[in-house]
DNA sequence: CCGCTCATGTAACTGGTTACATGATTTA
DNA sequence: TAAATCATGTAACCAGTTACATGAGCGG
């Protein structure tokens, strides 16, 4: 508890807490299908974290009864929920580090190595794809405030202005390659 | 070339470009210094990527005359720049690793976790936070149109507007939880 | 009974990290 | 001349990845 642990595995005491009890393969599940692809939800990731998570007795699981696949359901154990809190609580890691990461904004610092004729086409094709994406994150974030999930759909709600923003930058920096910035 | 490099590995050629011909040591700056904390720019990491790009032809370089310590100016081929480009343009990656990752959208979902009452003191810390760093990246991208960096500016830009719709975010959070959402 | 989903795991790898270590050059 | 910065690197580690492998349960 006292030791460092990785983001990933504060998300996923988060993913138990929010589903328990529930199984390892559930968890998986969350990262797999979620709009976000940071973290891939590998199995190679997951089932040892768990483990070690319950190892540090922040997780407890039991086998399910009549289960011939001897597959564990996973909950929070008290030191769980106060490693959770933790996490959530100030004081808050780095402005930094709080800030979000833009590989689009990276690759933007180095337009200057494109040919003056492609810089549109690469923004034309990002903001194409992120209108899409759009819609993706609106979806979740509305079906998440029909649910009820008032937190959920916070998160998607922050997908949504983040994208948002990310276009209306996009269309400021057309604007300006257009007229020869 | 044809392999997948890493984006780290885009991003150092894409700084290599920008400064050449410069060393590895102003390379690691660029990124030691630079707002997002993302990579650290760490020597162990720096250095054995610089020699891996230069053995696949991407990079060349040469010892600094005169110089004792055998400090070495790395500069890209004509393979770096063509590799470069290919990084920069069309068929970009899917929109979901084009989205940006944001460590405060996921704590979010868990605020749940939180008595109501802890609630109001993340997302106000969390505020403070990024307001100052609102700050840093407009210094950033001031100093960046100052010099006339087109393209570092609008980076820097990016930022702005990204931090601008984080703080947009959780305003809309705070309201919305203090309406007993 | 076939195929999809549920479910659990391992092995090899990789792309970073921190920490350490050394020495030259410049500046106060 | 001492301290800060420039400059290069290695070693140990770690948290993830992909790919592989196995098998139970269930719906058509």
């Amino acid at each position: 508890m006292t030791r460092g642990h990785s983001e990933l595995e504060y998300v996923v005491l988060g993913v138990v807490w929010d589903a328990q009890p529930c199984t390892a393969y559930a968890v998986r599940k969350v990262f797999v299908e979620s709009p976000s692809s940071h973290w891939s939800g590998s199995a190679g990731a997951i089932y040892p974290l768990l483990r070690r998570l319950q190892r540090q007795g922040l997780l407890r699981s039991r086998v399910r009864r009549g289960d011939q696949r001897g597959s564990r359901l996973f909950q929070l154990t008290d030191a769980g929920r106060a490693a959770l809190r933790a996490w959530l609580q100030p004081p808050l890691p780095s402005a930094s580090s709080l800030m979000s990461v833009d590989m689009l904004r990276v690759r933007m610092r180095f337009f200057g190595a494109l040919p003056a004729r492609g810089r549109q086409a690469v923004l034309a094709e990002a903001a194409q794809k992120l209108t899409a994406q759009l819609e993706v994150v609106r979806a979740d974030a509305a079906r998440f405030k029909r649910a009820g999930d008032t937190f959920a759909y916070l998160m998607a709600r922050g997908a949504v202005l983040s994208v948002r923003a990310q276009l209306a930058w996009l269309r400021e920096a057309r604007e300006q390659l257009r007229s020869g910035g």
